[in-house]
DNA sequence: TTAAAACTTGTCAATCTATGACAAAATTAA
DNA sequence: TTAATTTTGTCATAGATTGACAAGTTTTAA
């Protein structure tokens, strides 16, 4: 999906004639702040997802992919970051994968 | 480099044979903090990667991608990403980069 | 064994950021 | 026009992050 996430919901609320109102109410959103969102003036926040892939019965994996491509994306656009970025995360999360499993489950910071 | 970012910072300063003192003085900031960042229970703020690569006489570019890899690889591990996700963040970043070439520079949330 | 140095952990106030809410302006459609 | 829709601006507040410091533990070296 070539697009960012605001625009992709834009594109899905378009197709299913929603209107900012409508969409915001199932998401229990503000219409002016999911038109914040739709125009990247405002992040989506991780909690909705669930809601969203309901509203428009979609793959909550592959909204979610959708959602985190969009961030890792425009902070490596706004940080310039080298696109060595990618293969060096994709390292590290099998490192953080074998740590895991040799040695228990790793607690992040926003966890209890 | 297959460590967290707390870990890597952990080898340069010993191999530096710094003490906690010693580094978290030259990157501003309290021992105490720094050990918890380097035990992964606190975040390295982004601002101090010049700091950290004067410190250690680092390429400041391979800095960030171990910096900003870190962030993504434990925000995959954390919400159970698919690997995709990077494959389509690259696929974003390019299509930021053609609106950006076309339109000009995009403006983020937490840019004036 | 002991003392000093190094490191870790817990806490909390202050600071920073994100969010919800609402008003008002602008745009679009009928 | 006027009604609906969308956009923009603002602000208080809630939530998260950070700096700072105290107290505890572990390591080092004599």
């Amino acid at each position: 999906m070539k697009a960012t996430f605001g625009e992709y919901i834009r594109k899905l609320r378009k197709s299913h004639r929603l209107t900012l109102t409508q969409l915001a109410f199932q998401l229990d959103l503000d219409s002016a702040n999911l038109s914040k969102i739709e125009n990247g003036k405002r992040e989506f926040d991780e909690k909705r997802l669930e809601k969203l892939a309901t509203a428009f019965n979609l793959d909550i994996e592959q909204l979610k992919t959708e959602y985190f491509a969009d961030q890792f994306a425009k902070k490596m656009y706004q940080y310039n970051c080298s696109p060595e970025t990618l293969i060096v995360a994709e390292e590290k999360i099998n490192y953080l994968k074998s740590i895991n499993t040799k040695q228990g489950k790793i607690k992040f910071e926003n966890e209890k």
